[in-house]
DNA sequence: GTCTATAACAAGATAGAC
DNA sequence: GTCTATCTTGTTATAGAC
C-alpha cells in the first residue's frame, strides 16, 4: 500500500514533521548512518507509523533531496545577463550565504551526497544544473570578453562561489571548535565573501 | 586478544592493503555506510582475516583519521612568520591544493567527519588545529598591521583557503559531473586560486 | 491513524578447523 | 595467518489489534 497524498490537517502536520526530523537526521549523520529509530524519536512518533507516511526509508530521503534541488538552482538562475556583472555576481554570492545560514542542514544534506559520488542526484547534476551553469558560464565569458569584468575562467568562479558559500555550513562545526563557542560563524563572511570578489573580478 | 603490532613483512603489507581499501570505502561511504565486507572485498581478503589485523572497525577508521591528522596541520605548520607575507600565503594556497589532488580520499574522510559534527576529532580541532590556525592567524593580523597585507579578518582568510583548496576533492564528482567526463577538474585551479588570492591580499 | 509485537535481513564479530 | 561457518545485534519493514 503506498503512502497516503496528504489530504488532511493531521497528515500534512505529521509529514512535516517527519521531514523536519529526517532532515536534522540525515544531514548529521548521513543516509547510512540515520535510522528510522532516531527520526521516529525526534520526530515525536512510532516507527511503524513513520512508515504510514512514507513507504520506506529511502523515500523519506528522497523526497528531501527532491525537495532541496529545486531551490538549490534559484540563486543561480536569478544571475541576470543584462544586470551590472559586478552587482550580479555579488548578488548570487549573497544569495547563496544567505542560503548557508538559512538552510545549513540542506546544505550538508547536499554535501553527504556529493561526497558519496552523488549517486541518488547524478540525474540532476547532469542534467537541469549542468545545463543552468553552462548557460551562466556563457553568460559571464561574455562579460569577460567586453572587458566588464576580469577575464577568469568561469567554472573555477562559479565553483569557488558555491565552496565559499557553503563551507560556512558545511564545516560550522570545524569554524565553531576553531572559533570557540562563542563566535557567530557567520559573522563578518557576508562583507567578507563581498571583498573577495570584488576585488577578484574587477576589471 | 589484540591485533598485533606488524612485525614481518607479510604483517606490513596486508594492514596496507586493508587501510588503503579502507580508505576508498570510508571516504566513500563514511563511516556508517561502510561495510567490512566492503572492505574485504576490495582488499582481497577474507572479512575474519580484516579482524586479525584490526580489532574491529572502529579501530581501521581510527587507525585512518589518526595518521591523516598529522599530514593535515603541515602545509599551515610550514606558513612563515619571516617570510614574505604574500609568498607564504600563496605558497600555503598551493600546498593544500596539491594535498587535495594527491590524497583526494583524505580529503573527503576528513570532510565527512566534519560534516557529521567532528565527533571523533573534536580533541584535534579544539587541540592541536586550534593552537595552530591562532598562532598563524596572530602572524596574518601583524602583516596587516604592518600595512604588507589587506586588512582582512585572518580566521576568514584561512577558513577560505580551506573551502577553496579542499573543495577539489570533496566536490570532485559533482565538478566533474557539470564539466563532462573529460575534464580535468583540477586543470586551471592553480593559476585560478593564485590570482584569486593574490588579488584578495594585495595591500 | 497509531500502537505493540515480531518477522526478515543485514552487518559486526567470534569459534574453531586447517 | 587464513578460512568457513555461525553467533549476535541492530535495523528495516510488516502484521494485526485497537
Amino acid at each position: 500500500m503506498n503512502a497516503p497524498r496528504p489530504r488532511t490537517r493531521i497528515q500534512r502536520r505529521n509529514r512535516k514533521l517527519i521531514l523536519d526530523a529526517a532532515l536534522d537526521v540525515f544531514s548529521a549523520q548521513g543516509y547510512r548512518g540515520a535510522t528510522l529509530d532516531q527520526i521516529a524519536a525526534s520526530a515525536g512518533l512510532s516507527k511503524p507509523n513513520l512508515l504510514y507516511y512514507f513507504d520506506n526509508k529511502e523515500e523519506i530521503h528522497r523526497t528531501l533531496l527532491t525537495d532541496l534541488l529545486d531551490a538549490w538552482l534559484a540563486p543561480l538562475h536569478d544571475l541576470a545577463p543584462d544586470g551590472d556583472p559586478q552587482a550580479e555576481i555579488l548578488g548570487y554570492v549573497r544569495r547563496k550565504l544567505q542560503m548557508s545560514r538559512e538552510y545549513p542542514r540542506e546544505s550538508r544534506l547536499f554535501a553527504n551526497e556529493i561526497l558519496q559520488g552523488a549517486p541518488r542526484i547524478e540525474g540532476f547534476i547532469r542534467g537541469d544544473l549542468k545545463a543552468l551553469v553552462d548557460e551562466k558560464a556563457a553568460v559571464i565569458r561574455g562579460w569577460a570578453a567586453q572587458g566588464r569584468i576580469a577575464d577568469l575562467d568561469p567554472y573555477h568562479l562559479i565553483f569557488s562561489i558555491w565552496a565559499l558559500t557553503q563551507h560556512y555550513a558545511d564545516f560550522e562545526a570545524q569554524m565553531r571548535m576553531v572559533r570557540g563557542e562563542g563566535v557567530d560563524t557567520f559573522e563578518g563572511a557576508e562583507s567578507y565573501l563581498d571583498t573577495l570578489f570584488a576585488r577578484l573580478i574587477a576589471p
